[in-house]
DNA sequence: TTGAAAGCGCTAACAA
DNA sequence: TTGTTAGCGCTTTCAA
């Protein structure tokens, strides 16, 4: 056991240069002492005589060695991962989400496995395989939300599953939603506050969970203000700039008396309508207002005049996700759909 | 040893309803076998009687037994992870690189770490510590491309790692790349050979490497041509649809004969572009043909005309890098900073 | 064809 | 105050 040189066992370079991560057996023999000894020094546990301790600390640090989580992991079972499986192929809603989330989870030394599986479930069910393996301590669902999804199938393993910003059928799953519904109440009314009575509202196609709220909660703003939402002031299309656009042409078509305000399901739908009535010179917000939906930066500041716009709050969203499976993870037991409050962003184009 | 029920050990439902995986030894127990024959026969390894074969198969299968990644990982002293470490906050660029990647590497059976760290180096410190405690297998890291960042430090690990879509100052680092010059040259010549003769050229911050290179690779394109970069023609402003409108209506009062295209250093910029054209009743492309950079989906469609745009292929660019790392850790020894070509996508903005 | 046991790197309980 | 050792779940060599 004499005191051997640091590059005793394992630091000759490979030939890619790559090197063994020195491990507490190394630190151990460098140091002089015994593995259980050098242990209690990293771990700051029993009483070490300061001597000792301040020497295997700082041949711990001459060594770069550092504990390797994989064996922490195995001793302790827990594995201080999770994953993050993911079906929206573009990002735009889920990247923010991922972010707040991984912040959150990091605090806590929790890293995160990302793992894509756009439209396709064979891959998803190898990304859930292959999380249990690592034996994530739990797992989080984001999708695009066309619909709901089919249950994560963890098998017995009783592993924390949370639904985010997508939904599923199993009554015992925990989901955390944007409110579409508050968000879009919170548009109108504001636009009714302003004096605005006809008002359309064009989002997108109607299989979208969020546009069917998002449409209830427009109706229920209109309602008990007392106004009626015309049926020809409801246009559901694609959710584009182009849909946008021809939608507005056509509410400008009808006979109906024209509207004063549009509430619009997502930004590049308003930026469409904005469009359109600039062609056709219809004054914005005098004439007509608008308002968005997802308040997305490039478009709420691109536009002229800028957009009013409601926005999911997708960071807190992440956030509160990120708490919530910590809460799972430490045990709670968490059911139901949890709908998180929207913010209306005003700008000027809906004559605030 | 004699035949226990399947719940001997382990599968008591705790107050959680969470349960420990079943191990490798709660399969030889139920099977009633040892643990090396149950390794065996899951590791379709040596010879084995059918019979027992199939016994514990089915054992295995009941359990829902599933190896532990992390035990493998710590006998074979490969984690089969990698980290991404990223530091652009809006993901735009980075999240195709990412899903693209990870596709890669899940093919591998490699799974991913996600670590964000938008400007904050300490919390990128923690996550590479963090990472060399995962013992991953290898690191990427994407940035916001502004300006060369500083090499990651794995200390002696000799860990590989990749700068993909951004670049570092050790030379001994591998930076994977869009082509911008290769980009910017193609736009150009498509406009040269459409007959244009006077192309400006608005682009973002000169801070930017993306946009010096992107302005090489369009002057080069002139002067192969015999053309000249008139001074005046070049404008470097802020990367928004406002900064584009307002250089547009710059380059329409200059006293110099009015250019017949302009390249824009990117999308937002283009919109912007054409924005004021349209407002000027300039015709694109009859009068001014105009192509962007990034092949935006949501921008270069919307447009009226859509949009010629340069596309960096991100997606290759993140298949690249993940073969690439393979191969990093597969031993191999990369250096130096490559560049994937792009791709010019023509639509009706440049009168192709 | 199957079993036993060492070892991967670490922690923690127990001995000295 | 320090050392020894039994595991955590798995693979693999060597014995039986």
């Amino acid at each position: 056991m004499a005191g051997n040189a640091p590059t005793d066992r394992p630091l000759k370079p490979e030939l890619t240069g790559r090197r063994p991560a020195p491990t507490i057996r190394d630190v151990a023999r460098v140091a002089e002492v015994s593995i259980g000894t050098v242990s209690k020094a990293l771990n700051e546990h029993g009483r070490l005589r300061t001597e000792t301790r301040q020497k295997i600390l700082r041949v711990a640090r001459e060594l770069g060695y550092r504990p390797n989580d994989m064996a922490q992991s195995l001793h302790r079972a827990k594995s201080m991962t999770v994953g993050i499986l993911s079906t929206d192929s573009f990002g735009r809603f889920t990247y923010p989400i991922f972010q707040a989330l991984e912040e959150r989870l990091a605090d806590q030394g929790i890293a995160v496995f990302m793992c894509n599986a756009t439209d396709d479930p064979v891959r998803e069910r190898q990304h859930v395989e292959q999380l249990l393996g690592k034996r994530v301590d739990g797992i989080v669902v984001t999708a695009r939300r066309s619909d709901r999804r089919p249950p994560v199938d963890v098998g017995i393993s009783g592993l924390p599953v949370i639904y985010v910003f997508s939904q599923t059928d199993d009554p015992d799953a925990f989901c955390l939603l944007p409110d579409d519904e508050g968000g879009a109440r919170l548009a109108t009314e504001h636009l009714i506050r302003l004096g605005r009575r006809r008002i359309a509202h064009i989002s997108g196609p109607e299989r979208f969970g969020a546009v069917r709220l998002r449409r209830l909660g427009y109706r229920k703003a209109l309602e008990a203000a007392g106004l009626v939402a015309a049926d020809d002031y409801f246009i559901s299309t694609r959710w584009s700039e182009r849909a946008g656009y021809e939608a507005a042409l056509h509410l400008l078509e009808l006979p109906l008396p024209r509207p004063d305000a549009i509430f619009c399901g997502n930004d590049q739908l308003a930026r469409g309508v904005l469009d359109a009535l600039r062609e056709r010179g219809v004054a914005v917000p005098a004439d007509i207002a608008i308002v968005g939906f997802d308040n997305w930066d490039v478009m709420v500041e691109a536009t002229r005049p800028r957009l009013t716009s409601v926005d999911m709050n997708l960071r807190a969203l992440g956030h509160e996700a990120g708490d919530k499976l910590l809460a799972m993870i430490a045990g709670q037991h968490l059911v139901g759909t949890h709908h998180l409050p929207a913010t209306l962003v005003v700008r000027e184009s809906c004559g605030a």
